[in-house]
DNA sequence: TAGATTGTTAATCGATTAACAATC
DNA sequence: TAGATTGTTAATCGATTAACAATC
């Protein structure tokens, strides 16, 4: 079960367990079975139960799963039990914008430092965080123990951006410029690339 | 081959095929392999090349892809050969960031409308468009010809606005709030949810 | 007990990769 | 011609779904 590799698909799709499982919590549902939630998120039933189950048993058989235990015990295993402090590079409109959402972000992921190589930027002031200038990038990641780097700036300066995250020691990028990033293995990147998102849809179209 | 079902993974796929053609081609390079596509793009050249004849023959045995041709042959599998029309809801930071993004959009994808239920949005202008209340969507949608409806805003809303477009008779809709939307069978909806992918990512820390 | 629902195995389905004849 | 690279078939790999015994 512990050294069993998870799939990236089941790791995808706790994050959305969770979030409708926070949202049953504060309606104050006690339990929920994996047909309810399957209704709920458009998946199969079985497929739920699966996903869980290489993490352990969390349901009881004839009953369901009780919501917060479940809640718990996803945060666990996305390590969302204590607080990740994240660090986001460019702070244009799509920088703010996520910044802002700092609300949304309650399951614990906290954006500590934001960066920009522009002049115009330096100083201004997002969500009660200065804007740094991306030279001292490297000293204040470490210093506040930043575990995830966020790339909100043009695709032209991505790569760079990138190359500094893992000189300070990130562990995990999110990349929304639309550029492929190369880093080495050790590190994890996710690309979060809007326009290809839209491109794609356009294929849907009649 | 022209009713084959393609998968969405193979889809999802081809914007970013061209989008790095669309680098090659600024930098004036004419062929490119299957090989070199994989290397920089991270994948296996037989799926690349698999991909690629889902929809015809597109390469020459022995020299590989003409960047320009494949260009115009994506761009035409993905529709993106005619400007298609989209509107926006949720003139907040995000809404404002992808509106902005609009330069980006150069692949044939254009904001024609930008929406908003607050009071406090409407008439604001942003990147030359005017911000207009909701209750307008229906009427501005279809004389606009909008096929394509962005969702940014706050989750509590969503489902209403999703609603609101469906209505209108937009085609597809890309949603960015974190909240699962349901639509009838013919639109096409696609997440674009950056808290659950920052959370996935949590998953990876050591 | 009867009904419901889990955890898990087996079956199915689909996607990726390897291999290679065709051919530029 | 020799070398390179496609398009495509076959092999592999992995993910989803169905089915059901266990059990609350």
């Amino acid at each position: 079960m512990k050294t069993m590799k998870i799939s990236e698909a089941v790791v995808r799709r706790l994050p959305v367990y969770l979030r409708f499982l926070n949202e049953l919590s504060k309606k104050n549902v006690q339990t929920v079975s994996s047909q309810d939630l399957g209704q709920k998120l458009d998946l199969n039933p079985a497929q739920i139960r699966k996903d869980l189950a290489y993490f352990g048993e969390f349901g009881k058989k004839g009953i369901g799963y009780d919501v917060d235990y479940l809640i718990e015990k996803i945060r666990q295993i996305l390590k969302l039990d204590k607080i990740i402090p994240v660090a986001l590079v460019g702070a244009g409109n799509l920088g703010r914008a996520l910044c802002n959402y700092n609300a949304y972000l309650k399951d614990n992921m906290k954006i500590v430092a934001v960066f920009d190589s522009h002049g115009s930027k330096i100083g201004d002031t997002i969500n009660n965080l200065k804007v740094k200038p991306t030279g001292e990038m490297k000293a204040i990641i470490q210093e506040q123990k930043v575990r995830i780097g966020i790339i909100t700036v043009p695709a032209a300066e991505a790569q760079h951006v990138a190359n500094q995250f893992v000189e300070a020691g990130v562990e995990a990028i999110l990349n929304f410029a639309p550029m492929i990033i190369k880093v080495p293995a050790e590190v994890r990147v996710h690309h979060a690339d809007f326009t290809t998102e839209l491109q794609s849809l356009a294929y849907y179209l009649d």
